[in-house]
DNA sequence: GGCATCCTGACC
DNA sequence: GGTCAGGATGCC
């Protein structure tokens, strides 16, 4: 679930709580298939002895950027970022308390104070990278820009949709095209810009595609004001739930009406994701092309 | 494009 | 017991 406004939530409030704090020991590694790239051997070593120094957000991953704490000479080489995808149901904690006991908690990092840095998720579709340099550019290189970057622009994005005749819901859900959107954000997204799910994403004019862009801005600008949205798994590093569930427009809401025209919100079904409209406000064929009764 | 797959838990 | 769920990938 954790979908941009998530991951940058969490990002914060664990930058605040680990930076500058040094790996010390993998207290518990229980789910061999977490890791990906790595014998789960040669992965824990890896980590040991790493500062900190950073915790940041590339679309929906997780990074913390890590540095030899000891005054060694690192290779080039070496891996220097932790880099964790919590996609479905996986959370992030800084943890002064034991969590080896839960069966759903698969990482427990032990820090020089004394806390946890603890990864856990039930359905275990999470995954966690250790990268180098390299490897991060080249993970970056694969993703959409960032939405919230000042560099991302109107041009950009109908540069990305022309020619595309693909369903504009799938479009945005699909990460290389542009980075951290996922089924709510897009639903939502989509309702504030007045535009249907189904619609091919050529059959946007630059209006639609520019009322698109500040939609995509607005809504995670929000999202993020709120801390997120729990549905049911999501917490932040502090173990609290976000907020923007209850501002949702149409996620979720099928049946309620619309807050814009009073409609009811209609639940479908695209790319095989639940998905929330207002078929008022977000109309698939334009009126005029409507044939007129005497037709 | 659609569909299966990786998993578990919640809900009907 | 069957169905569904916030994600991503790989295979027709």
């Amino acid at each position: 679930m954790p979908e941009l406004p998530e991951v940058e939530t969490i990002a914060r409030s664990l930058a605040a709580r680990v930076r500058g704090k040094t790996l010390v020991a993998v207290e518990k590694f229980d789910w061999e298939r977490l890791v990906e790239h790595h014998p789960p051997y040669a992965f824990c070593t890896a980590l040991i002895g790493q500062q900190i120094t950073a915790v940041g957000r590339r679309g929906k991953w997780l990074l913390f950027s890590l540095t030899p704490s000891s005054a060694q000479i690192a290779p080039p080489q070496r891996p220097d970022t932790l880099a964790f995808h919590l996609r479905m149901s996986g959370s992030i904690m800084v943890c002064d308390t034991d969590q080896r006991g839960d069966p759903h908690t698969h990482l427990i990092i032990a820090l020089d104070d004394g806390s946890n840095l603890v990864f856990r998720d039930p359905r275990k579709f999470g995954r966690v990278r250790l990268l180098t340099a390299h490897e991060l550019a080249m993970l970056s290189a694969a993703l959409g820009p960032e939405p919230l970057d000042d560099t991302f622009r109107v041009e950009d994005l109908a540069r990305r949709l022309e020619r595309r005749h693909a369903r504009i819901k799938s479009l945005l859900l699909d990460q290389r095209v542009i980075a951290g959107l996922g089924n709510i954000y897009v639903d939502e997204t989509l309702w504030l810009a007045g535009i249907h799910p189904l619609r091919p994403a050529n059959s946007l004019t630059y209006e639609e595609i520019s009322h698109l862009h500040w939609a995509i801005r607005e809504v995670l600008h929000q999202a993020i004001t709120n801390a997120g949205s729990t549905l049911r798994d999501y917490r932040d590093s502090q173990g609290y739930p976000g907020r923007h569930q209850h501002d949702f427009s149409v996620y979720g809401r099928t049946g309620l009406s619309c807050m814009r025209c009073g409609s009811p919100i209609v639940r479908i079904v695209v790319a095989q994701r639940g998905t929330h409209i207002c078929s008022v406000c977000q109309p698939l064929h334009l009126a005029s092309a409507i044939p007129s009764p005497d037709q």
